[in-house]
DNA sequence: GCAAAAGGTATCGCAAAGCGATACGGTCGT
DNA sequence: ACGACCGTATCGCTTTGCGATACCTTTTGC
């Protein structure tokens, strides 16, 4: 059995919130601290943290500081180094609470996900990435995976390649280019025009299937969520087992829900 | 058929991140503009955000500015005001990915999930309230109520009630005394005496159940999670409907479940 | 349709706020 | 027992971010 407290996703280098560096606005800062997190394994010391954000050990030390007693930044339990703090779920609630594109959603999300009875999801994107929003497990959900805030790249996701659908191929293939293709799984595909192939296909077809691109024996359906003029905003997930599925099926018996979830979306 | 989009529950006055406003650092400030969201209905304005915040409005004008080149905030769609950005998922991800507690938790309320079939979730302790760290819908979860941090106070939540009966009886009576006590329902306790008795009830069973205390029709059963040295820290909730169970069967089919669950938690 | 109000953006100089450097005590690991 | 590292504290210098102010655009009220 895997240890299921620890999350199921490879290694997936976060794609940083790079900050360019020409703002130095002293909140920038506290935010760098924070981000310092994002590839951590565990608790971090001031001298890590400080070696991650690339910020002064006195700096650092005065900011933590204050993230400590905001309740955004808490001493490990264990007394070794800090870890996030509570604080930080008040703004991501928030976040899910005022957005509206989350708002417009969640309603059909529910009704797929008792449709097909998989796990489903919403996912915003941002940049190169598509972020979970919302996510509805399945009754066999094993994963951890059920957290907000994981993010996966667009270029091997079923959601992220019918999202590069909809845009211009131009704008598609520099996003693939920007890409880092790193192969997760045996399977990721990493050649850009092999994945312009999948993405070409899935503009066609108005959906995409990924197997196994991140997570081993998995399977996603993914179709595009569109803003009022047409541009995608995200995607909406349906995700499966190999084991219990296989490409054709699972397409013929959840593209129909699915894009019939996102056109009751997409048209206005 | 309401509407499932906008939170379900009543108009929880947010437990405040109250800063004491003697260290007045900027990184703090930006907190503080962050915060503005949190009592919020919809998007605000620069104006509405200083005036919320108690800042000056050229520094809520340079500290959106930040926020927003950074992803933590951003314009709504509509161009009406300001909305909590993306970025904020991802440090809300890092809290949970790394937090110890949460890591030991998870399987258990997976299994707890598993074997009651009603709504389970966990929650940490943040002085007066209960915040959800973590939430498994049941298959009838019609509630948008499966959000990450969303909060509720301790008198008067079956978790709260329950951690009240693990600390030393004084300390739960200066707890109610600081909290603002608000009958969310019609059944609300709001007599100090009355919650006492309660506690004190929770503190002999081991486990704490409130019919309709915060949200009308529902009934949740509650035990306390403790850490090393005894402390309680949270609590894990099964969550049903008055509309299957009265509060003797819910006890009865769930309590030893829940108990049995929070015990693994507990010896060590 | 016009006046008034409010929202967003920009600039600029002064004061305060935060960083760097440095030093100290405690704890872990070898 | 020693050295490395971690967390805490102090203290000037300088940088940073705030307040005041002004301008333009959009919305509100009549």
């Amino acid at each position: 059995m895997t240890d299921i407290t620890r999350p199921v996703l490879p290694p997936l280098p976060v794609p940083a919130p790079q900050d360019d560096a020409l703002f130095v606005d002293s909140i920038a800062r506290g935010f760098r601290v924070l981000s310092a997190f994002h590839g951590a394994a565990g608790p971090l010391s001031l001298g890590e943290i400080a070696a991650r954000s690339g910020l002064g050990k006195s700096a650092v030390q005065r900011i933590v500081h204050t993230l400590r007693q905001q309740g955004y930044l808490r001493r490990d339990p264990g007394d070794r180094g800090y870890l996030p703090g509570l604080r930080l779920l008040d703004h991501a609630l928030d976040y899910q609470r005022l957005n509206p594109e989350i708002a417009r959603v969640l309603p059909v999300l529910m009704e797929l996900r008792a449709a097909t009875g998989e796990r489903v999801d919403f996912s915003l994107r941002d940049d190169l990435r598509l972020v979970y929003a919302l996510r509805f497990q399945s009754k066999r959900g094993f994963y951890a995976a059920s957290l907000i805030g994981t993010s996966v790249p667009l270029y091997c996701t079923a959601g992220g390649r019918a999202v590069l659908g909809r845009l211009p191929e131009d704008e598609a293939a520099a996003i693939i280019a920007r890409s880092t293709l790193i192969p997760y799984s045996g399977r990721t595909l990493t050649d850009p025009d092999a994945i312009m192939a999948r993405v070409a296909e899935a503009r066609e077809a108005g959906f995409a299937i990924a197997e196994e691109q991140i997570v081993a024996g998995e399977i996603a359906l993914g179709v595009p969520v569109l803003d009022e003029t047409g541009h995608p905003i995200g995607a909406i997930h349906v995700a499966g087992s190999l084991a219990e599925w296989d490409a054709d099926s699972f397409a013929r018996n959840f593209a129909p829900l699915a894009m019939t979830a996102a056109g009751a979306l997409n048209r206005r």
